[in-house]
DNA sequence: CTGTTAGCGCGTTCAA
DNA sequence: TTGAACGCGCTAACAG
């Protein structure tokens, strides 16, 4: 492989001027520049990350941490950062972590510290107070999406108002006794900040507002599957819910579902409102609190991206949309 | 952040020892091997990725090249993937190329060539001479799931035998007027030897071998909407299909939903087959051929990490495993 | 088993 | 505007 030397050497100048020729960093007359632009295209040259890296201390990665990867919200946003990273000439290192501690150790004290990013963004991640530290300790940019905490800059949606807005859509609808599909705030580790915890909490909110003292709470672990079990749980009882809000549109299929194989129609028998628009959520009809995903990853890149240029980082929280897309799958109760 | 020779000085050895007793190349006693760990741990010292990475010519980081990131099938694998490299301490570098050829040129010219990877895999990528050059030309293993490519080492499920699988349980069934929603052949670059065109194929072969000439094919884009816009135009049609042979799951669904939409039951009035064990197969009682896609990620990744320990790789094509998982959306024609 | 030394390939001073 | 020389932090070869 082509080496900086070679560029230098076939366009007859110094390296020096090879390295600010093609960084375009220090003053190079308009033709060696073009001289040496040739040459290295000529040789294939390109410059190698890790020379690059140690003597700039910039790496041109951003590390992206995700607790799933093949959930439909993350691989979305995943897919969002990547567009926006990709045009502005970033690599993404991928960092998946599980529950598993020891792993999730090895993770934040190893991985993300070999100084092989120059920024993180980090997915819907509870992070204890240590793995913030370590975070913070990494002297770069961060940005958590979905993840509203206070150690860190977050770009998030407010998820107190959303569950605040699902519910009144269905109080609206004159539905009372309601059912919420999702965290029920008996996790261990649940600061009551999370994201499921706020939709949880904004559910709780708006009943009592409207004056309704029973909220009722289903614990669902977002996937289809929990939401259709959760759902037949709620649907099955002695006095069952007209409405259903479920805290992710996954859970809220599941939920739709269920109550089709328990031979209950949508919405006339039961309402059902999720959160998330998932592409799926328009061949169910389902009415749904749009939180915009991908478009969460471009913003959490652009904002990365503008840190590293400089700008401070965005106080506090940056706030994302959500808006309610009515699809036909909630309806006034029956009589 | 501390440096090696923080360590060193900490530990009252050499920064060559810290090195050797860090990263387990070379002779070092016991005890000292201690002290520089405990050394390292007080002050929080990692390797710098880059540094080593200039000494080495190692990186211990594997690109994943993947055409989407926001489909089921790519996320599956990628997390496949993720899981078998991170417990082997490699991180994962993540290019997402698109079909617009600029950007595609930027990622196989520059950002795989940076010099940042150990190895490669790709996923379901078509790649031209050009790419699959550029790609050997790294001198790096490289693993290309589902994606036959005489150029690589490739490791795929057989999918003309899928698609012999898939048309010949419909055929056993009785099924004589099959439609298959997928590939059509029309498109520009395609070699014939793609996944899409290699399970059409397995269709036409196994109804010619029946002796069915009439091979009908709608093309789909491998999205549920897809899948659904093409199984209404077959089940529209004059002398509509007795059964859907779908080419992917995604495209299977929306074809479930199409019939369904038209008033047809499935597998009463339309049977439905489709490839690849979406987890959202198992709500539309979907009849697939599963290949197993977290699987084949584990799989990459294991025979990647074989590689770079010095195995031969792979001669020719690893074989991935598929099966017929029946769960009732297909059944004999009705009389 | 351990220390000394010379790069790995590039970016960036500082002089010219 | 350009070039020479040093150093980024670590590892590998060689001595001891």
């Amino acid at each position: 492989m082509a080496g900086i030397d070679d560029v230098a050497r076939r366009a007859g100048v110094s390296t020096a001027t090879v390295s600010r020729a093609l960084s375009g960093r220090g003053p190079v007359s308009a033709a060696t520049r073009d001289r040496v632009r040739a040459a290295a295209d000529a040789l294939g040259y390109v410059v190698s990350a890790s020379a690059s890296s140690l003597a700039t201390g910039r790496t041109r990665a951003v590390g992206v941490v995700v607790p799933f990867l093949d959930r439909w919200f993350f691989s979305t946003v995943l897919a969002g950062i990547s567009d926006g990273l990709v045009r502005r000439g970033y690599d993404i290192t991928l960092y998946s972590v599980s529950e598993d501690p020891a792993e999730r150790r090895r993770v934040f004290d190893d991985h993300l510290r070999r100084q092989r990013i120059d920024a993180v963004i980090t997915i819907a991640l509870e992070l204890d107070a240590a793995e913030s530290a370590h975070l913070r300790g990494l002297g770069v940019p961060i940005v958590a999406i979905a993840g509203p905490n206070p150690l860190l800059t977050t770009l998030t949606v407010d998820d107190l108002a959303v569950g605040r807005l699902a519910t009144a859509h269905l109080l609206d609808l004159g539905h009372r006794r309601i059912a919420h599909i999702g965290d029920d705030g008996a996790g261990s580790a649940d600061t009551g900040s999370s994201v499921p915890a706020l939709r949880r909490h904004g559910f709780v909110r708006s009943l009592a507002d409207a004056g309704v003292d029973d909220a009722w709470v289903e614990a669902a672990d977002f996937t289809i599957e929990g939401g259709s079990a959760a759902a037949t749980r709620a649907l099955t009882a002695a006095a069952p819910p007209t409405a259903l809000f479920a805290a992710s549109d996954e859970m809220a299929i599941g939920a739709i579902l269920a109550a089709r194989a328990l031979g209950l129609r949508v919405p006339e028998d039961v309402s059902v409102i999720g959160v998330d628009g998932h592409e799926l959520g328009r061949w169910f009809g389902l009415t749904t609190v749009d939180q915009f995903a991908r478009g969460q990853g471009e913003r959490a890149a652009a904002e990365v991206l503008d840190e590293l240029d400089g700008a401070e980082p965005a106080r506090g929280r940056g706030t994302l949309p959500f808006e309610l897309v009515d699809r036909g799958s909630t309806a006034p109760p029956r009589a």
